[in-house]
RNA sequence: GGCCUGGUAGCCAAGCGGGAAGGCAGCGGUCUGCAAAACCGCUAUUCGCCGGUUCAAAUCCGGCCCAGGCCUCCA
């Protein structure tokens, strides 16, 4: 049984999708105005997390990530390189996707972009005007929250707290209540993007494209949704007002949300310039599976403080449990132990109960950290066969299928390498360590470390 | 000011009423020709602080301190 911390009743519940065996999800992806930096991919890390186990435990999951490709930022950002906006975001889409694959995130079935579904948005907009919650001032479209009466539900929040005229843009025309969002905004000459449909010239306001995208791809009702904690207001609470007050329906049945990440324990922000992208540690050459680990390894709801010396620390411990995996294949031995088999079925248990109870992936980690330690006993004691190689490789690579930390690599050596190796090995069947010993320093410094096993000699490069 | 999280060993981090998981780092030992790897042991009589409830609290309640989030665009 899975369960899930659901934001809008604050309480963990039991999940059952609508269909029975899929899973319709919807992710609130990037605004591509610059690079992503890791803060932004604490969420995505975690939404791959949970795409990947909800697929590991047997459902197929249609997940939805959208682009927004059209904001202030990005309007503003293509003005000042003199580009047009599709120039400018296609960019810095390309770079979010390879940002992606280097994370090893999965990629979502469907990732629409913003300007793509304008039609779809304007459909919505029209509903919600045909319906009375929606109305024109001047030529922009805004969303009446007096007329829907859930609204603050998914934030918690009071709506007669929410700081009256704190923000008026000059050239807002008057809203009837100054809470109510806007849904689609008049065009505006100088910033030159703008699209002519039926409910006037203008360009979508930020809730909508979500409404609009999630219903098309995943139904009017659909099962998750996620987000970083700062989209619930107003982000998520916009959508459900707009949704469900154009559908008369629930829109979605559970929503997740991740807590921040913090920068040597401070909350992340330019103007103190402690944000970090994915290129700024690669460039320091960091092992970018370890960023993952890291970014996974904290429960998502908790804070994760990060720091330079958290990475390096998630560098050892994907090193270690990488070496772990390589250094299986050493072992020739015909003896098959049959316990292996059921330490595997314990920590493949463990590893779902885990995951199953609102993603605890320490609690995962854990089985599967004692689960090596147990192997590693049968196998330095000799009890472990080739056959067990096999099992440990298979379950290693079938939690992997969540995780996404091995580095499977096939290395090899020149062959005089190897032939020293045998070398050395007769040597220290003739009792010779010194022409050994010179063997194995020699390959140490061509940056070889030798490893003798009851199986016989291994080697790994060094990083 | 209102609402909401979190504070567990040197660092990261589970546990949330009755034995303080796991990872990283360090030290001692076993194994080894020597190493490496692995394993074993040690490193929190104690879980931000102060009270209270209870036979029993890191876990519940109250107060306080610290950090962070939301209330305005933000993962």
């Amino acid at each position: 049984m899975v369960k899930f911390y659901n934001t809008f009743t604050k309480k963990k519940e039991e999940f059952y999708p609508i269909e029975d065996k899929i899973v319709r999800m919807y992710t609130c992806g990037p605004t591509v105005y610059d690079f992503a930096h890791i803060g932004n991919f604490r969420a995505y890390v975690f939404e791959d997390l949970l795409h990947r186990f909800l697929e590991y435990i047997g459902y197929r999951v249609i997940r939805v990530m959208n682009i927004t490709d059209v904001d202030d930022k990005t309007i503003k950002g293509a003005k000042k390189e003199g580009i047009s906006l599709k120039e400018y975001t296609d960019r810095y889409i390309k770079y979010f996707l390879e940002d992606m694959d280097i994370l090893r995130l999965k990629k979502p079935d469907f990732m629409p972009r913003a300007t793509e579904h304008i039609k779809e948005m304007v459909q919505l907009i029209k509903k919600l005007l045909d319906k009375g919650y929606a109305y024109y001032k001047g030529n922009s479209i805004y969303f009446s929250i007096s007329k829907f009466p859930n609204y603050g539900k998914l934030s918690g929040i009071d709506l007669s707290n929410v700081k009256i005229g704190a923000r008026v843009d000059s050239d807002e025309y008057e809203k009837e209540d100054v809470r109510d969002f806007v849904l689609w905004k008049e065009a505006k000459e100088h910033e030159g993007v703008y699209w002519e449909t039926e409910i006037g010239r203008g360009r979508p306001g930020w809730h909508i494209e979500c409404s609009a995208m999630s219903m098309k791809y995943l139904g009017e009702t659909f099962d998750i949704h996620t987000g970083g904690v700062d989209n619930i207001f107003p982000h998520h609470e916009n959508e459900i007002a707009q949704s469900e007050s154009a559908t008369g329906k629930k829109f979605v049945n559970y929503w997740l949300h991740c807590a921040h990440l913090l920068v040597n324990g401070e909350k992340m922000s330019k103007s103190k310039g402690n944000f970090y992208t994915l290129r700024d540690l690669l460039s320091k050459n960091y092992n970018p599976v370890a960023i993952r680990y890291l970014l996974l390894s904290a429960h998502y709801r908790d804070p994760l403080n990060f720091t330079e010396k958290s990475l390096k620390q998630a560098e050892n411990t994907v090193k270690n449990y990488n070496e772990f995996y390589q250094g299986l294949n050493i072992c020739a031995s015909e003896k098959n132990n049959p316990v292996i088999k059921q330490e595997i079925e314990k920590a493949k248990k463990s590893f779902i109960e885990g995951l199953s109870d609102d993603l605890n992936i320490s609690f995962s980690l854990s089985s599967i950290f004692n689960f090596i330690k147990n192997i590693n006993v049968f196998f330095s004691k000799g009890e472990f066969g080739k056959e067990n190689v096999k099992e440990v490789k298979d379950f290693i690579e079938d939690i992997d299928r969540v995780l996404c930390i091995i580095e499977k690599k096939e290395e090899s050596l020149p062959a005089e390498f190897l032939n020293l190796i045998r070398k050395r090995e007769q040597a220290r069947k003739n009792k010779d360590f010194v022409e050994a010993d010179k063997i194995r320093d020699f390959l140490k410094q061509k940056g070889i470390i030798l490893e003798d096993t009851p199986y016989g000699t291994r080697w790994k490069k060094i990083k």
